[in-house]
RNA sequence: GGCGAGGUAGCUCAGUUGGUUAGAGCACAGGAUUCAUAACCCUGAGGUCCCGGGUUCAAAUCCCGGUCUCGCUACCA
């Protein structure tokens, strides 16, 4: 494989409304980190860029909740994490934010870069406007009669019936599904990424080319995405939190999140280039630079199809690899920051890398864990049981132990000094030592090329393991019982004790991307400089020079008791609970992120405009139970109900499936919109609607009156 | 419902283009040892490779069907 002539690596911008937790870290910022470690070892140009992503109408929105402003969400925040990726040992090159003049100036200039060469499409006339909910309709919100088909509930992007992609232009007779009104053409000019011109493009490039080299789970999105049928995507937005769209008729609209997001890639490479007096194009153009993002599986269609699209387009290099890892669980259940089930990044610095509690070496021992649990190819989970037994089985028993005995014994028998070698003694095990060693370096060495990061740590704690294994067959604190009747005694103590000295240097080097504040306390045991650390020294038997005294012995890390992981765990359940009360209590609650929601899209909604109390009379409301319920086929969602209305039991459909039982809902009383013009859904027609309350979690309630009253009665 | 990725020892996972008795670490059991953070070292026990068919001299691996988990997507007046 040839070397690249340099490499610029990215991590996923995280999204500047919240705490990140454990999962973001091992999902993304660790991978890369120790990717990026690596790499600097070996001495290659790298770059190493990441930051806040700032923009989209999740922030806007937190503010107006928090009564505050977008900037004071995002200023808060920022520091935050920038500080927690920090004290993980998460070393960015730069950590930009997308509220920065120069990320504006460069999205804006990417986008009329596009603009300008025809790369986007403008859509002037042809967009819907919902003049009652006073906004524009997203291709979903609209639906008609298809042009192909003739279907009459056909959606402004698909045909449900006879599957055919449609734009909303193509609909007869469209309808606002906000209002059930037709909507208006509203002279506004949107702009759209027509990525239905560069199939042939993708096809080739990631089902072709990157078939083979990418991780399955990858190329499989991707190829669904694919097959799927690529549709021009919106680019701009209306709305003025963002980078302003700088062409003619970009009034009052921004770049759509995730247009400018990974531009913030660039734009952060531009900020590190000004602040080290460096040159950052050939970073971005040249085909000689190694492109990689490390991403969440949640990420995977923006950067493997619509940003390198834009890329393409713009001139600029594409990703040579995405090594997207899937999702960490947590205790059995999917982590949530807004459910309390998660361990935030900040959390646990707080408790674990304070002073007294271990500092540094703490951040390590999660580095430690989390990479080894890695989810690179399935989704994993994090127990805390798990990460006492990875860190005192594994971390203190064999890797710390091996340092701490070698130590010791250096101490005691060669005076804290390195011991000369006597060459006509040395044996099988030395030459299989040494040997070791250089294949271990061979081995973890492709095994980082291959984004393979938990069996290369795995390689490493092995060779700890030799160590051991050597030590034991040597025994030196034997050899210093006979030092009075064996003569060459001492001289197989110094080779013995040579060895684990020098082993200890190469352990120093090989766990240094993973574990980079012991490999920099390895340092100050040896007293070596940190360019000892430098990869080209694996696999030398002679870093540390004869005669050289070194420092007494301290403990690398220290345990985890039980007592600890008791508390992590009672802690937990006692967070989900209060947020779980918390919840129910309230209903003035903060828009939060859940992991599994879509980007940057997600939030309160807003206030509907006012009507007139006649609006209102319109609508009949009544009380209803429900007699029968059972699954519809072929639907995840829908429900089809029996529900008895006094003088006449109807046929309702309802989406409701993923949370409730059928059997356990008949009898329930319901509020029922009960003159909804009917409508049918999956073949069954629905005469009328079930009232559902939604928690920020998507989780349903019934809307009930407080007591058992008669069927019929009506609401007002 | 469509698509994608997974299902291998109690736990976390490897298993390269099909090729002997399916591997590793942890946990567990026994032994040995004391330099070391009750650490290390040696040995052992353990699996219907999700289920059912098929192709083959030979299947964890390839094909078909089913099932479970996760993700994307559709259905949610």
């Amino acid at each position: 494989m040839k070397t690249p002539k340099r490499y610029l690596i990215t991590a996923a911008l995280p999204y500047a409304n919240g705490l990140k937790h454990i999962g973001h870290l091992a999902g993304a910022y660790l991978p890369a980190d120790i990717y990026v470690r690596y790499l600097k070892a070996q001495k290659r140009d790298v770059v190493f860029v990441c930051g806040s992503d700032e923009h989209g109408t999740a922030i806007p929105i937190q503010a107006t909740k928090e009564g505050t402003t977008a900037q004071a969400i995002i200023d808060k925040y920022h520091p935050i994490i920038e500080q927690n990726f920090k004290d993980l040992g998460i070393t960015f090159d730069i950590y930009h934010r997308t509220s920065d003049p120069l990320h504006h100036e460069t999205a804006s200039a990417f986008f009329k870069d596009l603009e300008s060469r025809g790369d986007l499409e403008t859509k002037t006339s042809e967009q819907y406007f919902d003049e009652q909910a006073n906004t524009f309709l997203a291709d979903r919100y609209i639906k008609g009669t298809c042009p192909n088909c003739g279907h009459n509930e056909a959606y402004g992007d698909q045909c449900e019936k006879c599957g055919k992609s449609l734009s909303p232009e193509e609909l007869i007779n469209p309808v606002s599904t906000l209002s059930g009104n037709a909507p208006i053409k509203k002279e506004t000019t949107h702009w759209y990424l027509p990525l239905n011109r560069h199939e042939d493009f993708l096809r080739k490039w990631l089902l072709e080319e990157h078939a083979q080299d990418w991780r399955p789970a990858v190329v499989g999105q991707c190829k669904s995405w694919i097959e799927g049928g690529l549709q021009p995507r919106a680019v701009t937005r209306d709305l003025d939190w963002g980078v302003k769209v700088p062409v003619a008729g970009g009034d009052g609209k921004v770049l759509y999140v995730w247009f400018d997001a990974p531009i913030g890639y660039i734009s952060a490479t531009k900020q590190w280039a000004i602040n080290n007096d460096k040159d950052w194009k050939p970073y971005w153009n040249d085909p000689e630079t190694k492109l990689v993002h490390f991403i969440g599986k949640d990420n995977i269609v923006f950067h493997c199809i619509i940003f390198p699209v834009m890329l393409k387009l713009h001139g600029n290099i594409l990703p040579e690899n995405v090594p997207a890892n899937e999702f960490m669980n947590l205790e059995g259940d999917k982590m949530s920051t807004s459910r309390g089930w998660s361990i935030e990044m900040d959390d646990y610095i707080n408790k674990w890398i304070k002073k007294e509690n271990g500092g540094e070496s703490l951040a390590d021992c999660l580095r430690f864990y989390l990479n080894s649990i890695a989810p690179e190819s399935k989704d994993s989970e994090f127990t805390w049981k798990g990460f006492q037994d990875a860190v005192n089985g594994e971390l203190v028993s064999i890797f710390a132990n091996y340092i701490n005995r070698t130590w010791v014994l250096m101490h005691k028998l060669t005076k804290g000094k390195v011991p000369p070698i006597h060459p006509d003694l040395l044996d099988d095990d030395d030459q299989a030592l040494l040997l070791s060693v250089k294949e271990t370096k061979e081995k973890v060495t492709t095994l980082l090329e291959q984004y393979k990061f938990r069996d290369a740590q795995f390689e490493v704690v092995n060779l700890a393991r030799l160590g051991n294994q050597y030590m034991q067959k040597k025994e030196p604190w034997i050899l210093a019982k006979n030092i009075e009747t064996d003569p060459t005694a001492q001289a197989k103590i110094d080779n013995c004790m040579h060895g684990c000295l020098q082993l200890s240097a190469n352990l120093a080097i090989l766990i240094n991307p993973f574990l980079p504040f012991t490999a920099k306390k390895m340092c100050h045991l040896m007293k070596v400089v940190p360019k000892m650390l430098e990869w080209e020294n694996a696999g030398n038997f002679n870093l540390l020079k004869v005669g050289y005294s070194l420092r007494p012995p301290e403990l690398l890390f220290r345990k985890i008791e039980d007592e600890e992981i008791a508390t992590e765990l009672a802690q937990l359940k006692a967070n989900a609970e209060a947020k779980k009360t918390k919840m129910e209590t309230t209903n003035n609650t903060t828009a939060e992120k859940g992991a599994n929601e879509n980007a940057n899209e997600k939030g309160i909604t807003p206030l509907k405009p006012e009507i007139v109390f006649d609006d209102f009379g319109k609508i009949d409301l009544r009380v209803g139970t429900i007699v029968e319920a059972k699954k519809v086929e072929k639907a995840d969602k829908l429900l089809e109900l029996l529900v008895d209305l006094g003088f006449e039991k109807r046929t309702i459909l309802s989406g409701i499936a993923m949370h409730f039982y059928p059997e356990d809902i008949v009898g329930k009383q319901v509020t029922i919109v009960a003159n909804l013009a009917p409508r049918k859904m999956r073949g069954i027609e629905s005469k009328g609607m079930i009232l559902m309350a939604e928690d920020e979690n998507g989780k349903l309630y019934f809307v009930s009156p407080s007591e058992a009253i008669a069927a019929g009665s009506g609401i007002s």
